[in-house]
DNA sequence: ATCCTATCCTGTAGGC
DNA sequence: TGCCTACAGGATAGGA
């Protein structure tokens, strides 16, 4: 679920919240999340400060002084959470406790365990199994569409799953993926190989356009994802095609569409997103049962 | 090499 | 009310 602009949000949460604080004690489930949690971890990150947190795609690398980096990725329901004032009941799906000295409190919890907890030397961050892979991050270095071009020549890969593929950009998922593409009037299943400069240029402005919009609403909250304080981001309302299928277009009125690419829902405009772009003029209506022409 | 499928896990919504 | 199935924002091992 959180996807680049849920990580940036929480990344700036964390900026500005735990930086400079040192942490007293970290305890673990003890249970395996995608990955088992670095062995040692609860010793190694104590008495360490933080002083910074960073983002890579959907990667937390949370700095602390000694030269370590606690890696952190949310899967699909993992968050962050932040007590001045720690509850005395510990929520289900806890996964880590860290206390600072000053009695302040930061707990990991993650639902289905999709999530990464590992500690790294931060000098060799960028040869970490986690994140070695990893192309780069649309908002420290935003694509144009000449190299988006350049990178899908060859590729039969539908565009939709090309932009979900972290290897060649990293933080795009599920949600935004249909909307950039919606925005830069493409058809998801398109192969990769075949979509214009042009239209490269169009999803390269839109990523950033998105993403960038996103991060202003502190992300998108469906149920699960919430910032550090656990309040919902509301770029939800601003969702163009994500979760309305059979709902008027917001561009021409026709029924938005869900198909499924790669076992995931894809949510695009049948009319906007097609090679040619939107048709002009009035809507064209189709007798029930008469083939579209 | 590239692409696709199944799988990890829990919670919840919807049908009956 | 309960039982069942389908599905959910991610990533990847392994096979075609």
């Amino acid at each position: 679920m959180p996807e680049l602009p849920e990580v940036e949000t929480v990344r700036r949460n964390l900026e500005s919240t735990v930086v400079g604080r040192t942490i007293e004690q970290c305890r673990l489930s003890g249970k395996k999340l995608r990955a088992r949690i670095t062995s040692g971890l609860a010793e190694r990150i104590r008495r360490r400060r933080v002083v910074n947190v960073r983002r890579h795609g959907k990667y937390l690398l949370i700095g602390l002084d000694g030269g370590l980096s606690l890696i952190s990725h949310l899967g699909m329901s993992g968050r962050w959470l932040f007590y001045a004032d720690p509850p005395a009941r510990v929520l289900p799906h806890v996964h880590a406790r860290i206390r600072h000295t000053d009695g302040t409190e930061l707990w990991f919890q993650d639902p289905r365990r999709f999530g990464v907890l590992r500690l790294a030397h931060t000098e060799r961050l960028a040869s970490d199994p986690a994140l070695r892979l990893l192309g780069p991050d649309p908002i420290a270095t935003p694509p144009t569409g000449t190299g988006l071009h350049a990178l899908a020549r060859g590729t039969r890969v539908a565009v939709k799953n090309f932009l979900l593929d972290q290897r060649r950009i990293a933080g795009i998922g599920n949600i935004y993926a249909s909307e950039i593409l919606h925005r830069a009037a493409v058809d998801p299943r398109r192969r990769a190989g075949t979509v214009s400069q042009a239209e490269w240029t169009a999803i390269a402005r839109e990523i950033v356009a998105v993403l960038g919009e996103a991060i202003a609403r502190m992300g998108t909250t469906f149920d699960m994802y919430r910032t550090l304080w656990n309040e919902p981001g509301t770029y939800r309302d601003q969702l163009l095609v994500y979760d309305r299928a059979g709902e008027p277009c917001r561009a021409c009125g026709r029924p938005i569409r869900r198909i499924v690419q790669g076992q995931r829902s894809t949510f695009y405009c049948p009319s906007c997103q097609r090679r040619g772009g939107r048709a002009r003029g009035p809507q064209i209506v189709v007798a029930r049962g008469t083939p579209d022409p």
